[in-house]
DNA sequence: CTTGGAAAGTCAACAAGGCTGACATAAACT
DNA sequence: AGTTTATGTCAGCCTTGTTGACTTTCCAAG
């Protein structure tokens, strides 16, 4: 049929949206080319250090989540606990990752950002920030607002198939 | 010392946007789930194939580009041509990929889609823009518009450092 | 108090997909 | 004729993911 390849989004009022293949296609090359560009500046930072793309990613979560157990960043990060615990390894014994036993339950393990630790993330979030204010400024406030609606529904997309679970991670 | 962490963005017209760290560290982990929930359906068709990533982005950009060079594609790609090769010797052992030898430039190979990779392709972007439209569709018309300034933006300021010659284009 | 299972850690082996370096071949350019 | 360009290939290394098979610690239920 004729309408096979035409994705009809109503708007709320008035508006009224086509989505071709040809247009979804562009979505799906930006997000290629966007997620490229927004991680370039940390893995050039990495590699300094040594580390790669999943040290970033560990520092980042247990950043925003002081004390965090291991069993709560492997669901967050959906990788494997030998993966994972590979990365933590050398971040602790590098000295930016403290790993305290819990107090209330001494099987899990607290995880924080040494100061050490706090420089390098401030280091890596602080050019993943400029990059993403460059983009804000030349795609304006309503555009931003729009990006990040958009954004935030891929997101609870995925969050709702992965992490059926738990309701800790993300809010 | 207080603005150090806010960027003001001045909008046109009556609205006005604050961008506090917090804030833009939302949109970068949106960034990180968004690319995961992105690529996890193609993962999971590309797995029966026994393909990964890095396949489906050479079909991909083959498809958009019915005949495109090797040198082509390793510029867009941005990896080596060893690790393309690899990739793009099975795919056309596979019977996914025709290799023609250029006719004006016989040094240079041209690449299509067999029949069997255009289906391939169809299936993984297929699921690709479904995802995309679950997104658009629960965003609403004026949130999609938006999406595709800033990452058309992002996108965009990814390209221009990509093709100055490859140097520290950091600043 | 015993025991089942959860949380964490470790070892080993393997694969995908990046990388570098060296080298080969054919075709085009000068 | 000699150089450059486009492509391909071999060999080896790295990161980061995987599975499987354990062990240790320790909470909590029977």
């Amino acid at each position: 049929m004729a309408d096979r390849n035409v994705a009809n989004l109503m708007g709320r009022g008035e508006s009224l949206l086509f989505l071709t293949d040809d247009q979804l296609r562009r979505g799906i090359e930006a997000m290629f080319f966007a997620y490229r560009g927004f991680t370039a500046d940390p893995d050039r930072i990495l590699q300094d250090y040594g580390y790669g793309r999943a040290h970033h990613r560990a520092i980042h979560f247990i950043n925003r989540t002081p004390g965090t157990t291991v069993s709560n960043l492997l669901s967050i990060l959906g990788v494997t606990k030998q993966s994972l615990n590979r990365v933590l390894r050398t971040l602790v014994e590098d000295g930016l990752v403290d790993n305290r036993v819990g107090t209330r339950d001494k099987r899990e393990r607290h995880l924080f950002l040494t100061p050490k630790g706090a420089t390098l993330e401030r280091e890596l979030s602080e050019a993943q920030r400029n990059r993403m204010r460059d983009a804000y400024r030349a795609a304006g406030p309503e555009a931003v607002a729009g990006f990040r609606t958009v954004l935030e529904q891929m997101m609870n997309l995925e969050m709702r198939r992965h992490y059926m679970d738990d309701g800790e991670s993300v809010k």
